[in-house]
DNA sequence: ATGCGTATACTCGCATGCGAGTAAGGAGGT
DNA sequence: ACCTCCTTACTCGCATGCGAGTATACGCAT
C-alpha cells in the first residue's frame, strides 16, 4: 500500500504551491489562492487553513521564517517551503496526474437510489439538473474565453477539463431524459409499480441481494 | 441557505434506503450494501457505520425495533426506518438528482498545479493515467454487460453514468496528450523555462495574481 | 470627529470520520 | 479433539475538519 501523505488535505498542496513562489503568512496564502480561483479546482474550506499550515510545519514541509508584528495587530508568522516540502509537492502532483482514482460524485449516489422515487418525478428532477447544468456550461465557456486573453493555456487546462466533464454530464443526462420521457426506457410500468407498492419482483430482489461484480 | 441535513454522511442515505426494504441490524446493512456494490456509488467507510446509525437514531430517522441476543454473542440491535426517515431519504434523493454541485476531482486539483512539473514528465504521467483509465473502462463495460443479464436497467443507471464519465475523461486526456506530444500545445518552451527557473514572465505572474472570474 | 462597513488575521470547540483493534462463533481440516 | 482461519459483530480513541466567532485596523461618508 502506498505510504499515506503526512498531510492529506489538498489545501496542503495548494499552500505548498503558493509558497514555492515566495514566503507568505497564512492569510496572504488565502488571498492569493482565492484570487487564483483555486476554490474551483479543489474542495477548500478556509476554516482548515491554520490547522493545515500547522500540520505542514509539524511534518517539516514548511518552516517559519519570521514573526512580524506591526503595532497592536495580531502576530503574523511568515512561512517558506522546505526541500522536503518541494519534494512532497512534486510527488503529490505526480500521483494526482498519473493515478486515476474513482471518486463517485453525489449525482452518482443519487442515481444509485433513484428507484425510491417514481419515474415521472425523476424526469422533472433531471430536467432541472439539465437546465442548471446548461447554464453553468454557458457561464464556464464565457469565463474561459475571457481568461484566454490574460493567461497562457498552461494555467487553464484545469478549467478546460472541468468544462469538458460538465458537458459530458449534460449530454448523458439529455440521453437518459430522452429515454425516460420518450418511453423507450425499459419497463417503466414495473418501476411505477415498484415505487407505489415498494415491492420488487422476486427474482429482481434476489439478484440485487445476491450482489454484483466487485469491479 | 438550504437547511443542512441532520446526518450529512451519504452512508446515512444508503442505510435509509436498505431499511426501506426491511428492518436490519447494522452489520446486516453493511453486508447488503456491500453485496449491492454501493461502495462504487458513494465514498463509504465502514468505520463510520455505527456512528452514522447512532446519529440517524438520534435524529429520529430510524428507530430500534428489538435487541436480539443469541447465546453469548454481542447484542444485535435491529432498526427500522421511521416516517421522518422515509421523508428525509426521498428529499435527499431529490436534491442529489436535481441540483448539480461542483465537486472538483483530485485529477482537477492535479491539473491546477501541473505547472510545477515539466511538460515532458507530464506527458509520461498522463500516458500512465490514460492506460489505467482505458483498462478500467474495458473492465466496467464487461461488468455492465454481465449485470444487464441479471438486473433491470433501473438498477444500472449509476454504472452507466460512471462508465460514460470515465470514457469522457479518457477522451479528454487523449486530446491533451495529442497536443502535448504533437507540440501543438502553445509555448511549450516557455513552460520548460518556467519549470527549470521557477520564474514566470512578469505579465503572467501579474495576471495570475490579479485573479480570475469567480464563476 | 464620529460612525460604520469591510478587510485583515486569526482562534476555538465540538462533532465527525474512520483506522485499528477486539472477541466470539462456526467451518473445515487433520 | 484440537487448531486455525474466516466471518460476524461491533468498540474505541485520536486526529481532523471546519463553522462560527473574535478583535483590530482602515477607508470613506456624514
Amino acid at each position: 500500500m502506498a505510504k499515506r501523505r503526512p498531510v492529506g488535505n489538498l489545501l496542503g498542496l495548494a499552500v505548498l504551491t503558493v509558497l514555492v513562489q515566495r514566503p507568505m503568512h497564512p492569510y496572504e496564502m488565502a488571498s492569493v489562492l482565492r484570487a487564483r480561483g483555486k476554490e474551483q479546482d479543489m474542495r477548500i474550506k478556509w476554516g482548515s487553513l491554520y490547522t493545515v499550515v500547522r500540520n505542514l510545519e509539524k511534518h517539516g514541509l514548511i518552516a517559519a521564517v519570521e514573526s512580524n508584528r506591526q503595532g497592536a495587530r495580531p502576530e503574523r508568522t511568515v512561512y517558506r517551503v522546505t526541500d522536503a516540502g518541494l519534494a512532497e509537492a512534486a510527488d503529490w502532483t505526480r500521483e494526482l496526474l498519473s493515478v486515476p482514482v474513482s471518486e463517485p460524485s453525489s449525482f452518482e449516489a443519487g442515481l444509485s437510489v433513484l428507484g425510491g422515487l417514481g419515474p415521472d418525478e425523476v424526469v422533472t428532477l433531471l430536467r432541472h439538473r439539465l437546465a442548471a447544468l446548461e447554464r453553468r456550461v454557458e457561464a464556464d465557456r464565457d469565463a474561459l474565453e475571457r481568461e484566454r486573453r490574460e493567461l497562457p493555456r498552461l494555467f487553464l487546462v484545469e478549467d478546460e477539463y472541468a468544462l469538458a466533464m460538465r458537458e459530458a454530464e449534460a449530454a448523458w443526462v439529455r440521453g437518459l431524459l430522452a429515454e425516460l420521457a420518450g418511453g423507450t426506457f425499459p419497463d417503466l410500468d414495473g418501476w411505477r409499480a415498484y415505487h407505489e407498492t415498494g415491492r420488487m419482483p422476486g427474482h429482481v430482489a434476489e439478484a440485487a441481494e445476491r450482489g454484483r461484480a466487485t469491479g
